[in-house]
DNA sequence: TAAGTTTAGTGTGTGCTATACACTATGTCA
DNA sequence: TGACATAGTGTATAGCACACACTAAACTTA
């Protein structure tokens, strides 16, 4: 089967930048590619849209498709249409970013053989294509988006301790936060619901557990109050 | 001469909206389409990506070719996949948004025959396709970027006096500002400079013109300052 | 030329918010 | 039971956001 056009088209591809964070770092999901161009390197997951598939849905299969990651948060972040971006043709990207809780989706092989994993955002191989600038857009929107939207919640697992919370926003922004004046902040926006729960298993004293009121949080956006960091 | 492909493919076309403010209003340029679907209908300027251009230089090229209008702030909004959007065929749009000087690109007709205008954001026709979306989507964009990033500027001509910046900002963000604390900190930020002049042919005291330093603002940005209306 | 009209241009006080900063409480482990 | 590790808490200060009203200057018109 092959399909004719009266002028020439671009392929048009999704690429997707899988965060992840855990106890030390924010992490990223890189794919090896198993074809050329490119063969061996490590590559963002991502893969040509269908007909029958919108972008999203796009980005959404390849991520099942080649990390076995469902139901995260994704988000779409630029389109890239440099014209040799790709040795092969004309290919233009929609770059998307996701968000995943590392404690639930524990670092799965893919499924279609290739493999993936998690590297260190400050420690990252070389990528195929223009890979590493799609990352590097990724982080930057990331660490502006997390100041003043609450994405980072995505990230934790749904029962966390504040200084999970405080460390999440340490690493993406890059830089140390009072303790108590960032509970402080945190607990005022009253956007935590207390859980009455605390950590086991932990060799000190248990932190308190609280989980993001989604609810609350979109009743008070709608009367006018803005979430910042 | 005809292109053929293994796979099926989207057409891809990049989408313009056009922002320009005068003494009254946020307007939009719109164009009427000459052709089905929608024959009658306005839209947003806009057509398909050639295989040799990037997409910024399609948006330009439609911009250019469809209003004529040259060297204006240029940036990419959102990608748009919705299978059903255009009734022929599965068409991808990449939307941009544009600020132009009203004052500089006195209302033009565009150079291919088809009528362009200008509408007040308010006041608008119905569009064709999902560009109401697209054009609500570039709104609220501009709504928030405008308050953190000097952007506004671009709407305005070189040389402005310090009244409609802040008419600017009080379009823009649908509010009234306090005049002296506005000028307190819009001054304190110290990115405009003072050219000693001041409006001629108005019939009442004239204000001392301003433009904005986009050098200092280049070189404060580097030491840490941040734009914030 | 005087009065009227229109917009330019200016300063202060108050309350809130951001930030800096250090100790006690509680649980685990050896 | 003592050492260790992290949880959890309050206050003081400085700077910023915001509210608020009058005088100055230029032009217009009677």
């Amino acid at each position: 089967m092959s399909y004719t056009y009266e002028y020439p088209r671009a392929a048009l591809t999704v690429d997707c930048v899988v965060f992840g964070l855990d106890e030390e770092d924010l992490k990223v999901m890189l794919i090896q590619r198993d074809l050329p161009p490119f063969e061996g390197r490590w590559a963002l997951p991502g893969g040509f849209v269908h007909l029958d598939e919108t972008l999203d849905d796009a980005a959404m299969r390849e991520l099942r498709e080649e990390t076995g990651l469902e139901k995260v948060y994704l988000e779409q972040l630029y389109t890239i249409g440099t014209i040799d971006r790709d040795p092969r043709e004309r290919v233009v990207t929609v770059a998307y970013y996701a968000l995943v809780r590392l404690s639930d989706h524990r670092v799965q092989a893919a499924t279609d053989a290739r493999e993936a994993a998690w590297f260190a955002i400050d420690d990252l191989p070389n990528l195929a294509f223009d890979h590493d600038k799609i990352l590097a857009m990724a982080h930057e929107r990331l660490s502006g988006k997390v100041r003043y939207q609450p994405i980072g919640f995505e990230l934790l697992p749904n029962k966390f301790a504040l200084r999970q919370l405080q460390h999440l926003y340490e690493v993406i922004l890059d830089r140390p936060l009072d303790k108590r004046n960032f509970r402080k902040k945190i607990l005022a926006m009253d956007i935590l619901v207390d859980l009455d729960e605390v950590e086991t298993d932990v060799a000190h004293r248990a932190a308190r557990l609280y989980r993001f009121d989604k609810k609350k949080y979109a009743r008070l956006t709608k009367q006018g109050f803005n979430f910042e960091i």
